[in-house]
DNA sequence: TCAAAAGTGTTGCAAATACACCCATGT
DNA sequence: ACATGGGTGTATTTGCAACACTTTTGA
């Protein structure tokens, strides 16, 4: 008996989010060829058989996309029989977070004619069944931002409260009080001062994550 | 490219819970053949061309262990190098659960010599990585009963409040307060009368869920 | 009549919300 | 001097936690 005709082949594709002017994006990549050729899709690739899943995540993203240490989560995996038109294909998906403004290769590579950030809220008609990959990374953010320290993965080494209030804002879609929120983000203790922010008007304070890795606290 | 060099092996593996004398407990099946023969393992198996995950996972739980009806949910894919030593085999497990008391076929299957239930808290040594499975499991089970109305699948159609409350208790791991805990679920809207259960003291209310089918609340 | 489980209310505390004014700076 | 965003405190409400006694039944 053929592995060919028994088992499906196995993927990777990553769905990276990033917040740019307090409004959520997400990466999409334009396919070159393929039974999908010319319309977006979420950045991927096969699994090889000396990697694990969450190696062949990272190295399809770096190797389709330029970016590297990324926060990077597997989400689901989808294996309906229709989702790939061409052959049966099992996707393990991935969420990726990086911080504001992130850069990725503009050029593209091999196997992409481009990249591009599109509002996660309005999104094109996407390739296979990406919709539904990012709606469920959509809720998964949504849900794990209100139980872990996930936004320090969003945002640079220092950032003023307004900032980080804007991207809660952003991502949970509604506005919070802004002494409320302070006072609550401060007394979790999970922030120290890093300096000062001088622009236009009254300088703010900078703040830093005290610990730059996944914790479970409670917020919001 | 031959996809046999190219594509791991896809399986699926069932972590089945349920909830016996007030202990939650797994079903583990004992391997007739294979690198972990006679090594408890969760019962699973291969996914077949024509079928979806889902799919494979209750054809799967059918044919070892005859359970049918059961609510299922993807848990996550594991697919790390080395977990099964023959093979490279990519795994897609699922969490079910069953009413307490939940009958499995005694006589096992073609795969399995036989099958029970083991306390979850206390598990024999699991082939493959299925320990880490019944632990990603159980997180998985401990965080859902706070926001969602699941243990209705591990209860039959109708139940006490002392039962409902030391189902709560034997999967939460903490004792309630009864009082407490009355109001709170009852507070919610959720159940509905449904008789008297007659015993050995005072009758107790018999409840009913009004829906049956899984939702996201706020509870404990 | 006794043992065993069912049923029921109140009070205190802590956390969440709502809300308005002064401050520091660059232009 | 003024416009702009930064920074702070209090009063109210709401939800959670702690806690003890009475009721109903079968044996």
């Amino acid at each position: 008996m053929s592995t060919d005709d028994a088992s499906p082949i196995v993927a990777v594709d990553v769905a990276v989010f990033t917040v740019l002017d307090a409004v959520l994006h997400v990466l999409l990549a334009m396919p070159r060829g393929g039974a999908f050729a010319g319309k977006w899709a979420l950045p991927g690739g096969r699994v090889r058989p000396e990697e694990s899943l969450d190696e062949a995540a990272r190295r399809e993203l770096a190797a389709q996309t330029g970016i590297t240490n990324v926060y990077l989560e597997q989400l689901y995996t989808f294996g309906s029989l229709l989702r790939d038109p061409a052959r049966r294909v099992v996707s393990v998906t991935y969420v990726a977070l990086i911080p504001h403004g992130g850069r990725f290769q503009d050029a593209g590579s091999e196997k992409y004619a481009h990249l591009a950030w599109r509002r996660a809220s309005r999104l094109p008609p996407l390739a296979y069944d990406h919709h539904a990959v990012v709606r469920t990374a959509l809720g998964r953010l949504r849900a794990k931002l209100e139980y872990t320290n996930l936004v320090y993965t969003l945002l640079p080494r220092t950032f003023t409260l307004a900032d980080l209030q804007s991207l809660y804002e952003a991502i949970l879609g509604r506005a919070l009080d802004r002494r409320n929120f302070r006072k609550k983000i401060l007394s979790l203790g999970l922030l120290m001062r890093a300096g000062v922010r001088r622009g236009a008007h009254r300088p703010a304070t900078l703040y830093a994550f005290r610990h730059r890795r996944p914790m479970m606290i409670e917020i919001l």
